[in-house]
DNA sequence: ATCTTACTAGTAAAGTTTTCGTACATGGAC
DNA sequence: GTCCATGTACGAAAACTTTACTAGTAAGAT
């Protein structure tokens, strides 16, 4: 098993975000879906994927010129290690005052909650 | 109304978190806690507490002469900050998803998910 | 009054993250 | 074959984070 890659930093996940979405691509197509949203230039968003490339977060394929890379680790993966993370640092590991902050960090919909509590059911069953 | 302080670092929040719990306190009694968890230098905490003071993180009685240093903002604020942060920047504004990660990523006890469960119910109340 | 202890402030250095300019290479158009 | 567009690699600098040393000062003990 290779070694778990670090935390990713903000532009980084930023990034891993968008290769998420998109699936394995190559830096420009990465660079046109980020200069979207904001100011960026290329070369910075190419550093930044070697830099991850080097961390491990994604994985190159330099068959072509234009190197295609892929996130290393799923979506899922990675949430489980920010939410943890983030859990455990400010929130004495407590996943219920994660979900209180994350509650009132917005409006909620009635949707949202039935959907959550959907979610918790599920869980109960798998538990048992 | 006070401009709004940053989102704290690692080291800042390790220090918010011990004075949520103790209270306001000067430097030595925030730096007692936290080198009974692991090594830290006296000086090391002064310093971050120095720049939490700039940043609005805490603020400060000059008074004594050892400074009392305090939390700007409850622990509950600080917690919607970074919860609602990263529900933004990871999970695309899903508290579901934020969920889904934080209970996988340790087990979950029965007790919990009830907890979870009940505070759902309460929400929907207060929300109705 | 002097000594010692405890505190703050200032300085600096190392590490990390973010940004971007530029050089060089390669593939395709002509 | 030469030229141009599009890539990657490299280097570097700015900003932020983390750490720690040291000078100076003030309070309390003797």
């Amino acid at each position: 098993m290779d070694a778990e890659p670090p935390k990713p930093t903000n532009a980084e996940l930023e990034i891993l975000t968008v290769l998420w979405s998109i699936g394995p691509a190559t830096v420009r197509e990465v660079y046109s879906v980020i200069s979207r949203r904001r100011p960026a230039q290329y070369s910075t968003v190419l550093k930044f994927m070697q830099i991850m490339a080097e961390k491990g977060l994604v994985r190159r394929d330099e068959k072509q010129r234009a190197h295609v890379y892929e996130a290393a680790r799923s979506r899922e993966w990675t949430q489980r290690q920010l939410a943890g993370d983030l859990m455990e640092r400010a929130f004495s590991g407590s996943a219920k005052a994660l979900l209180v902050g994350a509650l009132s960090a917005r409006k909620t919909s009635k949707a949202e909650l039935a959907e959550l509590r959907k979610l918790l059911d599920e869980y109960r069953k798998g538990q048992k």
